[in-house]
DNA sequence: GTCTATACACAGATAGAC
DNA sequence: GTCTATCTGTGTATAGAC
């Protein structure tokens, strides 16, 4: 990360990856996550396919790379310790930047949670990356106060269910995002009464 | 449908063409609803692939056939007149055969309720059956007592979640579908609560 | 109605010149 | 480090023989 402090040579090199990341993130965001071609990526940092070997082993390599991106910045929507503690506000707090997290790049949300692109396994330090980013999710649910297992299924699906309608039915309005109160004081009501929150 | 009632030459040709699509279906599960091919497809009823251009224009007319084939299935697993009435074991007998449903035959999910095949796009008729099955599953809520807009875009998101992280997670362990009736009560009381159900 | 042969269009990836 | 040329593979679809 603390480019300075590599020689010039890997710096550029650095560089000169993540603009191909970046062309990649372009092509996904207007063809789909899986209409990603080589080609295509190349020509948007004026080369020829082969010369993106020089910067990844392969296609799967590029969506790799993508996948462990984008599981980084969906760690930096966590709430932190500036947030209200309050269960409900810092849930619908969560609740809304999921929201705008996914549409913000509906290809990210595909590459991330959906099965979208085919033959594409992560490999193993990204699913570890996305393992400790789920794990960080786990602690939050826990500060919230969802911490029976049951419980933080039921959250997952009512947030990943929203999220997805809202995607699916055209990501520009927000029939879906403007339920996110409603719906985590549904949750949080229901969890209550069963004295599992507090 | 009577095949009884049409000539030889067009009940023999019936026949086939059903057996392209139960192919279809057959190859669909085992790659994924994106990796059905027309060379595989013929194999399975020991054909080359241009002798499907006999049963179906294209790729894209057979997926259509499967499309409007999945609506129809959906439409008969919704509740009739011989199920319980009382909204809570009626929106729990409807889940749970809407996890059937969709465990059943994922690619049949995928086809249906995600956008899992890159270019295509159901032909008016097959829309309109679509059209058709969601009208009934809207009146459907209206019988469970749920006519609020917000209220079924809630239910929807709920329940089409659980259904999908199910899927995604595995469709052969029950995690998210034995939270069936936690999550039709969840919804319920609040609604309820709300003095919008009865 | 089914076949072979083929057109056509893509894709990812590699070899080797410069 | 980037290129051209090419290999290899896959797919949909059509032409025309049988």
């Amino acid at each position: 990360m603390p480019l300075g402090t590599l020689d010039r040579r890997t710096r550029i090199r650095a560089t000169r990856r993540q603009e191909v990341l970046d062309a990649a993130w372009e092509v996904a965001r207007e063809r789909g996550i899986a209409g990603l071609t080589l080609r295509e990526v190349a020509a948007r940092v004026g080369m020829r396919a082969p010369s993106l070997y020089e910067y990844f082993d392969s296609k799967e390599s590029i969506y790799d790379a993508m996948f462990a991106a984008g599981y980084e910045a969906f760690l930096e929507i966590l709430p932190g310790e500036n947030d209200p503690t309050d269960a409900q506000a810092r849930a619908s707090l969560w609740l809304r930047r999921f929201f705008a997290f996914c549409r913000a790049d509906v290809a990210r949300y595909q590459l991330l949670f959906q099965p979208a692109v085919p033959g594409f396994h992560p490999s193993d330090e990204s699913m570890q990356l996305a393992g400790r980013a789920l794990a960080a999710l786990d602690l939050e649910m826990a500060a919230i106060g969802i911490r029976r297992s049951a419980a933080k299924d039921l959250w997952t699906a009512l947030v990943t269910g929203m999220v997805n309608q809202q995607i699916a039915n055209g990501p520009a309005g927000d029939r879906w995002e403007r339920l996110t109160d409603e719906a985590v004081a549904m949750f949080i009501d229901f969890m209550e009464r069963r004295e599992e929150l507090g």
